[in-house]
DNA sequence: TCCCAGGCTCAAC
DNA sequence: GTTGAGCATGGG
């Protein structure tokens, strides 16, 4: 079992914040230690002032690895200074300073956000641990069970019948849809980092005749992957948390059309259209600049956590 | 019990 | 192109 440890000094960095930011859903505490999958390995974690003081169940899960997991090559304070435009971010900053944007495996992230669709956190961790146990390779590690999130081939051979029994609902076709293109090499999802935001967009929400190839990727589904696994750090995801934020939050940022169509959102009365999600998307990317997606989850993380 | 949730698809204008 | 219903399910 390797053992390690990751010096963070001089790189603002919370572990809880990160990990209970609604970016992964995989990892749990015991109150002491983080235990998580990352891509073939168990790592468990725990912050020690400046460093990170690491096991994993695997050679590949190392020193590197967890760095570039974590996000811990982005310059944070440069990052965070940038996206501070107004009082209300720089709050959610301050509270929440050390949140990083992690690096995840595209696939796992892509298949989670489209599960996560029209749900609730606690709920979209017990389905994605039920596809975990029931389709992911068990690993034996520090005295319990973990299991590998599932490969596409495994995913594509599962009857809906048997992903409905893990929790899906009427989102088992489309991750028995993804996992069946995917599997085939239809779409390579290595490739998405390799383009520009707007290209990487396009690929995961194209459409065949007026049919989405891969169903169930809306345009917010899209930006979770591209944020939280292709390095778009411009993207900003926009779901019913946010909406709320910009509509309170912005209003003389969403005027006119857009902005009655955001309340209107916000309200519970219509879903924002994909023309409108991108205008909305479009005018907060340009307010918090280049690094958008890093605004976004804290004030994501900040109103989720407003009343506890 | 009812409302809501890191939305999307599809049919009907 | 835009809009609105419908969607499976469980947490609060």
């Amino acid at each position: 079992m390797p053992e390690f440890t990751v010096n963070t000094e001089g790189l603002p960095f919370s572990l809880p914040y990160t990990l209970d930011s609604g970016q992964a859903f995989r990892w749990r505490s015991d109150g002491n230690f983080w235990y998580g999958v990352v891509g073939k390995g168990v790592l468990k974690v725990r912050q020690d002032g400046t460093s990170l003081v690491c096991s994993s169940s695997s050679d590949v899960l190392d020193t590197q690895a967890v760095y570039r997991y974590f996000g811990l090559g982005e310059d944070l304070e440069k990052i965070l200074a940038s996206v501070m435009k107004d009082s209300y971010i720089t709050s959610a900053v301050q509270t929440f300073y050390g949140l990083r944007i992690m690096r995840q495996d595209v696939w796992e992230c892509l298949l989670s956000f489209v599960i996560a669709t029209n749900s609730n956190i606690p709920r979209i961790k017990g389905m994605i641990s039920n596809i975990c146990q029931r389709y992911g390779e068990k690993v034996a590690f520090d005295g319990q069970e973990f299991f590998l999130f599932p490969s596409p081939d495994a995913l594509s051979r599962a009857t809906s019948a048997d992903l409905e029994a893990c929790g899906l609902g009427y989102r088992a076709r489309y991750v028995k849809n993804i996992s069946e293109l995917v599997d085939s090499g239809y779409i390579d999802l290595e490739e998405l980092r390799l383009h520009d935001y707007a290209r990487a967009k396009e690929l995961l929400t194209e459409e065949v005749l007026g049919k989405k190839t891969l169903m169930g990727i809306g345009p917010k589904v899209a930006d979770c992957v591209l944020l939280f696994s292709c390095d778009k750090n411009s993207a900003f995801p926009i779901d019913v948390w946010m909406a709320r934020v910009l509509a309170t939050e912005y209003p003389t940022l969403f005027r006119g059309d857009v902005g009655s169509k955001l309340a209107s959102k916000v309200a519970g009365q219509t879903s924002l259209s994909e023309a409108t999600y991108e205008q909305v998307s479009s005018i907060a990317r340009e307010y918090f600049g280049e690094y958008a997606g890093y605004a976004q989850q804290y004030l994501f993380h900040h109103a989720r956590t407003k009343n506890d």
